[in-house]
DNA sequence: ACTATCACG
DNA sequence: ACGTACGTGATAGTC
C-alpha cells in the first residue's frame, strides 16, 4: 500500500528551532539547529512510516490568499528570528538534494497545500500521514488520514497521533466540527478573531449541540439572555467569517503531482546528502548512512583489520604512490612497535629498534609515499623528520580548517570528515589526553591502529578541504615547516640558573610571611588571604570598606578595585603586595622549578592547534608570559641564562599589528606616518590632538597609545574609556578623531565586518580563515563581540603569521650557516636566539634581517635587537 | 569543573 | 536597558 507523508515545514522548523540550543553552527557559523530538530523528527517517522511519497509544504512570506480579506491582523505575527530564518533556504535545498517534494505556492499558506495533497493521496487511495507541530491540521484528520503532533515530554520526543476517531475522543468533536470550533473561539496566534468571551470549553459546548456555526447562529434565541448570547448576536458574521479562515483549502494550487512526491531510501539518502549533512556539520545524522550501507552494498563503509607484521612488511606496504598512516608507540623514550595502516589493513609492528624504523619510514618516503600522522610534533625528534619530508599533520591541517574546534581526535576527525562514527565504548578514545598505558592489550592495539588508519583516510580528504578553502600553501609552506621550528625549541629549552631561582623564592617568601601576619594584625584575625570570598568579607563587611561594585557570587577584590582603596585602609597596600608577591612565588618560582629537567633547562611545550588567530601559545610553563611589566617580576628573568660560551640575543617587532593593519587598511596617513615617523604613538598624538609633534607630552602620547590598542582590539568608547579612567563621551571624540585622521583605517574596519557578516568568517593576508559564528547571533553583545573579532583577527592573525614566516626563515638560515646558535623562544612578536659568543655579530645581522623581510608590506618592519648575558638584559 | 585573579603579547 | 576592549595559561579556591 502506498503510502503519503505531509510535512509542515515551517511549523516542524520551528520546532526544531526552540528544542535544540541555538548555538549550534556548521564550520561555516551557519545555524543549523532547526534543521538538525527537523530532520530527526523526520528520519524518526520515516522509519516509522516507510512513506512511498513525501512532500514538505512551506509558508510563502506574502499575504495569503485566505488572510488577505483580514490582512492587519497580521501584522501581530511573531517576526522569525534571524537564526531560524536562514535555516529556511537550507533546508529547502537539502530536500531538493534528498529528491523530497517541496511544496510552496504564492498566496497559499503550508496548510492549504498540505490538505489539498491529503485530499489527492485520499483519493488515490493511499495512507496518508501529516505531520506538523499545528492542531489546526487535525481538521484534515480521517479514517485514513494519520495528524502526529510531536510533543516533547520528559525531554523526550513523542507522537500524539490523531485519527477522525482521536480528535473525537480528545475534543469531543469531530474534525470537521473542530473547524466550526474554531470559527467560535479563534485564533490569536493565527490571527482569527472569533467571537469575544468564546474559548475553547464554550466552542466546545455550542458546537457539540449545534454542530456547525450557521446551527449555533439559528438557535440564538433558543439561549438564555447573557453576556455569551449578546456577543453571538453581535459577530455572526464575524464567526462565520472565522470559521472560513479557518478552514483548511482542498482545492489549492499545489505545485507538484502526486508522482513527484515518490521517493525511495536511496534517493533520500544519496551520497550527495552524505556531503550536504558533512557541509552542515550533522555528525549525528551520519549514522544513517552507515546502516542504509549495512543493508546494501557497502561502499565507503569504515574498515579496518589489524594485522602483526615484520619491518619487512610495513616497508613493502603500498605499491604505488600512496598514503600510508603511521602510529608509533613509545613508553617514554622507548620504542615499543609502531602501526602501519594501508587501504584500511594496519599492521601492527612490534620493534624497539627504532633505527630500523627509521629505515622503513626512510624507504617508504624514497617511493614517494606520504606518511600521515595524527599529530607530528612529538615524532620529529625520534624520527630525525626533515620539513621537506612528505609527512602529513592531521592535526595541523584540521586545525587551519576550523581553529575552534578545540580538539582534534581522530575520533572527532572521522566523524566531522568523513561520517564515520567509532562505536560508543570507544568513547575513551576521543579524549585528548589519553594514557595508552591505561588501556588493555587489545584496545591498546586498536588505539594505535585507529590512529594510523584515521591518518591515512583523514589525509586526502583533508588535503582536497585545504585546497578548497585556499590554505594549501599557508599549510604546506607556513604551518608544516613551523612544527618544526616548535620542536626545535622544545627540544632545546631554556637554561635556569636553580639556586637564583630559590634564593629568590627565598626572599620573596620571607617577605609574604611579613605581610600575612600584617595584613592578619589589621583584619583583626587570621583568615585565608587567596579566598576572594574570604577577603570580599574581611574587606566590605569587617572593615565596611566602600564595597568596589565589581560582582558575580560576591564582592570584585581584584587590583583595579583594590587601588581604587589605596590609603583608605593600610591594609589595601599589604594585600596588593602580598598578591603580586605570592603570584610570582607560585606561579614562577614554585611553577618554574617544577618544570626544570634533568639538563637544567626548562623544556616548554609549543602548541600550534589552539589560538583562534593563528599565534603559537605556550604551556608548562607558560614562556610566554614572565613578568616584565613591573621591575619586582622582571627580576625574574634574571634567572634565566644561555650555556656556556653563549648569549642571548633577542629581537622584537616594534608596533608589527599598527603596521599590518596601516598596510592593510591602505590609509595613506598611517602608512606615510610610519614611514616618516620612528615614535608612531606620538605621531599618532600629534595628529589626533592637533598639536605639534615636539609639544606631544608624555599624557597625550599615553592617551595615543591606548587608542592605537583600542583600534587593533576592535574599538569601544566604553573600553578605551574604562582604560584611560576617563568619560565614555571623551574616549568616543578620541575614536572620531582617529577616524577622521586616518579614514582609510575606518573603511578598512567597517570592510572587515561586513566582510564577516557576509562570509561567517574572516581572513589574514596570508588566507587563515577565522570563523565568526557570533557575527550571526540575535544577541547584541554577542554580535558586537563578534564584530570586534572581526576587526582584530585579521590584524592579529597576519602579526602571527609573519612571525612565523620570521621564525621559518630564521631556522632555515642558522641550519644553512651551520651555526651553532639556536633560536629557544617565540613572544608573539618576539624571538629569542640562544647565540654562541663568536656567531652573536652574525646572529645580531641575520635575527633582524629575516624578521625584517618576512613580508614585504607598504609600511617597512622594524626591530628592537638587544643582546645580554640573561633574559632580563635582553629586552 | 568552574570562577576569580593576574602574568604576558 | 543592556555591559564590553583582542589573544593566551597557571594557580588557588570553591562547588
Amino acid at each position: 500500500m502506498n503510502k503519503l507523508l505531509l510535512i509542515d515545514g515551517n511549523s516542524i522548523m520551528n520546532r526544531g528551532f526552540y528544542a535544540l540550543p541555538v548555538d549550534l553552527t556548521n564550520s561555516e557559523g551557519l545555524h543549523t539547529n532547526a534543521i538538525l530538530g527537523f530532520l530527526n523528527i523526520f528520519f524518526r517517522i520515516y522509519e516509522d512510516e516507510k512513506p512511498s511519497h513525501i512532500a514538505v509544504a512551506f509558508d510563502v512570506h506574502a499575504p495569503t490568499f485566505r488572510h488577505e480579506m483580514y490582512r492587519e491582523y497580521k501584522g501581530t505575527r511573531h517576526p522569525m528570528p534571524d537564526e531560524l530564518r536562514e535555516q529556511m533556504p537550507v533546508i529547502k535545498e537539502l530536500l531538493k538534494t534528498m529528491k523530497i517534494s517541496v511544496m510552496e505556492a504564492a498566496g497559499y499558506e503550508a496548510d492549504d497545500l498540505i490538505g489539498t495533497m491529503s485530499r489527492i493521496g485520499r483519493e488515490a487511495g493511499m495512507e496518508v500521514t501529516v505531520l506538523s507541530g499545528d492542531r489546526d491540521l487535525l481538521q484534515l484528520a480521517a479514517d485514513n488520514v494519520l495528524i502526529r503532533i510531536p510533543k516533547t515530554k520528559a525531554g523526550k520526543t513523542v507522537m500524539e497521533d490523531y485519527r477522525a476517531k482521536e480528535v473525537e475522543e480528545t475534543y469531543g468533536v469531530t474534525p470537521v466540527e473542530f473547524i466550526e470550533m474554531k470559527g467560535l473561539m479563534g485564533d490569536s496566534s493565527d490571527n482569527i478573531p472569533g467571537v469575544p468571551g468564546v474559548g475553547p470549553k464554550t466552542a466546545e459546548k455550542l458546537i457539540r449541540q449545534y454542530h456547525s456555526v450557521e446551527e449555533v447562529i439559528a438557535h440564538i434565541d433558543e439561549m438564555p439572555k447573557n453576556k455569551l448570547r449578546e456577543n453571538l448576536e453581535n459577530n455572526r458574521e464575524m464567526a462565520v467569517f472565522s470559521r472560513d479562515l479557518s478552514r483548511i483549502m482542498l482545492d489549492a494550487p499545489v505545485p507538484v503531482t502526486l508522482e513527484d512526491t515518490e521517493v525511495t531510501q536511496e534517493m533520500i539518502l544519496s551520497p550527495e546528502t552524505r556531503e550536504a549533512f558533512t557541509k552542515l556539520s550533522l555528525r549525528s545524522l551520519m549514522k544513517l548512512f552507515r546502516e542504509g550501507e549495512d543493508e546494501a552494498a557497502p561502499k565507503t563503509e569504515f574498515r579496518m583489520e589489524i594485522k602483526d607484521g615484520s619491518l619487512k612488511d610495513a616497508k613493502n606496504l603500498p605499491d604505488d604512490k600512496g598514503v600510508v598512516g603511521f602510529y608509533p608507540v613509545f613508553a617514554g623514550e622507548n620504542l615499543m612497535g609502531a602501526a602501519f595502516s594501508y587501504k584500511g589493513d594496519v599492521t601492527i609492528v612490534t620493534t624497539g629498534d627504532i633505527a630500523s624504523l627509521y629505515e622503513a619510514l626512510a624507504s617508504l618516503r624514497k617511493r614517494g609515499v606520504t606518511i600521515a600522522v595524527m599529530k607530528l610534533k612529538p615524532m620529529i625528534r625520534p624520527f630525525s623528520v626533515q620539513p621537506s619530508e612528505a609527512w602529513f599533520d592531521t592535526e595541523v591541517a584540521a586545525y587551519l580548517l576550523d581553529p575552534l574546534a578545540g580538539k582534534y581526535t581522530f575520533t572527532g576527525l572521522l566523524e566531522k570528515y568523513l561520517g564515520i562514527e567509532i562505536s560508543e565504548d570507544k568513547e575513551k578514545y576521543a579524549r585528548e589526553e589519553i594514557n595508552v598505558f591505561s588501556l588493555s592489550i587489545p584496545e591498546a592495539r586498536e588505539y594505535f591502529a585507529l590512529s594510523a588508519c584515521a591518518a591515512e583516510l583523514l589525509c586526502p580528504v583533508l588535503q582536497s578541504e585545504l585546497v578548497k578553502q585556499d590554505m594549501e600553501k599557508l599549510y604546506n609552506e607556513m604551518e608544516h615547516p613551523a612544527t618544526f621550528v616548535l620542536s626545535d625549541m622544545e627540544e632545546f629549552g631554556i637554561r635556569v640558573d636553580k639556586e637564583q631561582l630559590i634564593s629568590f623564592g627565598e626572599r620573596l617568601n620571607s617577605r609574604i610571611a611579613e605581610l600575612t601576619q600584617m595584613i592578619y594584625s589589621h583584619a583583626g584575625e587570621s583568615f585565608n588571604i587567596n579566598s576572594t570570598k574570604q577577603l570580599g568579607q574581611i574587606l566590605f563587611e569587617k572593615l565596611e570598606l566602600p564595597a568596589g561594585k565589581k560582582t558575580k557570587s560576591g564582592y570584585s577584590t581584584n587590583v583595579e578595585v583594590l587601588t581604587k582603596l589605596v590609603g583608605k585602609h593600610p591594609i589595601i597596600s599589604d594585600i596588593l603586595e602580598y598578591r603580586q608577591l605570592t603570584k610570582l612565588s607560585s606561579t614562577y618560582v614554585e611553577g618554574l622549578l617544577g618544570c626544570i629537567a634533568e639538563d637544567g633547562r626548562i623544556h616548554g611545550t609549543f602548541h600550534q592547534t589552539v589560538t583562534a588567530t593563528g599565534r603559537i601559545s605556550s604551556s608548562d610553563p607558560n614562556l610566554q608570559n614572565l613578568p616584565t611589566r613591573t621591575e619586582l617580576g622582571r627580576d625574574i628573568r634574571k634567572v634565566f641564562i644561555p650555556r656556556e660560551g653563549y648569549c642571548f640575543v633577542d629581537a622584537d617587532y616594534s608596533q608589527i599589528e599598527l603596521r599590518v593593519m596601516a598596510a592593510m587598511s591602505g590609509d595613506e596617513n598611517l602608512i606615510s606616518a610610519f614611514r616618516q615617523s620612528e615614535d608612531i604613538h606620538a605621531s599618532t598624538a600629534s595628529k589626533v590632538f592637533n598639536v605639534p609633534i615636539d609639544q606631544v607630552d608624555s599624557g597625550l602620547r599615553r592617551k595615543a597609545k591606548a587608542v592605537n590598542f583600542g583600534i587593533i582590539y576592535g574599538i569601544s568608547s566604553f573600553g578605551l574609556g574604562q582604560d584611560l579612567n576617563i568619560s565614555r563621551d571623551e574616549a568616543q571624540a578620541y575614536i572620531d578623531q582617529y577616524f577622521i585622521t586616518y579614514p582609510g583605517v575606518k573603511a578598512y574596519l567597517d570592510r572587515l565586518v561586513e566582510d564577516g557578516k557576509k562570509k561567517g568568517s574572516v581572513r589574514t593576508m596570508y588566507n587563515r580563515i577565522r570563523p565568526i559564528p557570533e557575527l550571526k547571533s540575535s544577541n547584541y553583545m554577542t554580535r558586537q563581540f563578534g564584530e570586534r573579532v572581526a576587526m582584530n583577527s585579521p590584524i592579529q592573525g597576519t602579526a602571527a603569521d609573519i612571525i612565523k614566516i620570521a621564525m621559518i626563515n630564521v631556522r632555515e638560515e642558522l641550519m644553512r650557516r651551520g651555526l651553532k646558535s639556536r633560536l629557544i623562544l617565540q613572544i608573539h612578536d618576539e624571538l629569542l636566539i640562544e647565540t654562541a659568543l663568536e656567531e652573536e655579530q652574525e646572529v645580531r645581522e641575520l635575527l633582524e634581517h629575516e624578521m625584517v623581510n618576512a613580508a614585504e608590506l607598504a609600511v617597512p618592519l622594524y626591530v628592537d635587537v638587544h643582546v645580554g648575558e640573561n633574559l632580563y638584559d635582553a629586552k
